[in-house]
DNA sequence: CAAATTATTGTGCATATACACTAATAATGA
DNA sequence: TCATTATTAGTGTATATGCACAATAATTTG
C-alpha cells in the first residue's frame, strides 16, 4: 500500500496525450538536429513554409492552417521577423497585418527543404509508407475531434 | 511565379513533425480544459502520475520514462513542488535527489484521475479503440526511431 | 591513492505554447 | 448616425521545451 497510485494509473502506458506529446518531442528533436545547418528549428521551418504557401495572409488564416493558437503564432513569427525571413504589410482592413515571405526567406527555405526531406524520409521509411499514411490520417482525425 | 515555394513545398500536408505537433497541441488543449477542475495541466498530470508510479526515483529515471529531456523535467517539477504535490529527498549517492509524491499530491492525483479518464475516453471513442491502439503503437515506434 | 572519466543534477538562454485581457478597427442595426 | 457587436491583432503571465554549459560527486584507471 505504499504506492496506491500504481493501482489506479499505470503512468506512461495508454495515455493518448502523453504518447502524442512524447512522440512530438522526439520527432521535433530529430528534425531540429537535421535542420540545424539551415539555422531553422522545426517549428520555424513549418511557419516559414506556411507563410510561403499561404501568404500574404492574415495571422488568423496562417494560424488556422498550422492548427496553432493565434497568439502562439505571434510569438513564433518573432525570430523569423528578426532575421528578415518574413515581413508584415498592410491591408485595406487596417486591423490586418498580412504576413509574407521575403526573398531572403525564400532562399533560407529553399536551402532547408532538402534537409526537411531527409528528416521526413527517415520517419516514413522507419514506420513504412502505408502505416505512416495511416498515422497522418489518424492525427488529422484526432485534431478534428478536439475542435 | 509569384509564389515559387508553393511548387516545392505544400505546407501543412504530409509533414510528420507538423502533424504530430499539431495533434499534440490540439489534444493537450482538450486535456487541459477537462483537467481544469483538478488544477493540473496535462503535462503536470503526466509528471505527477509518473512520479507516483515510478517514485521515489531519480530525475533521470523519471525523465526517461516520460520521454522528456532531463532539464525539461527539472522545470516541469517546479510548479508541482511549489504546490507541495511532490518532494525531493536524499540518496546514498549524494548526486541524486530522488523525487516522490506527497500525500497532498496523492489526493490531487486521485481527484484528477476521473477527469483524465474522461478526456482519454473521448479520444479513444472518437478514433475507435482498435485504431487508437494502432496509433499508440505507431507513436511508440516513432519515438524509438528517433533514438 | 591521484588523475581522468563518467554520472547526476542545476542554470542561462532562447524558443514554444496558450489563456485572459486589452486595443483598435470594421460591420451591423436601431 | 451612432451605439453595439464582431473581428483582428498584441501583451501579460505562466508553463513547456531543450541545448550548451557548469558544478558536484561517484567510478574507473594508471
Amino acid at each position: 500500500m505504499s504506492k496506491p497510485a500504481r493501482a489506479i494509473f499505470d503512468g506512461t502506458a495508454g495515455c493518448a496525450c502523453l504518447s502524442l506529446r512524447g512522440a512530438a518531442r522526439a520527432v521535433t528533436q530529430m528534425y531540429d538536429e537535421i535542420l540545424k545547418p539551415s539555422g531553422l528549428k522545426a517549428t520555424q521551418f513549418s511557419v516559414l513554409a506556411a507563410v510561403a504557401t499561404q501568404g500574404p495572409a492574415s495571422m488568423t488564416v496562417i494560424s488556422n492552417a498550422l492548427v496553432m493558437d493565434r497568439t502562439t503564432l505571434t510569438r513564433n513569427l518573432k525570430p523569423l521577423m528578426g532575421r528578415g525571413l518574413i515581413k508584415s504589410g498592410k491591408s485595406q482592413d487596417r486591423r490586418q497585418r498580412p504576413i509574407e515571405i521575403t526573398s531572403k526567406g525564400e532562399t533560407v527555405l529553399a536551402r532547408a527543404l532538402p534537409l526537411w526531406k531527409q528528416a521526413h524520409d527517415q520517419i516514413v521509411t522507419g514506420v513504412g509508407f502505408a502505416r505512416w499514411q495511416g498515422m497522418v490520417r489518424l492525427l488529422e482525425e484526432t485534431i478534428n475531434l478536439s475542435h
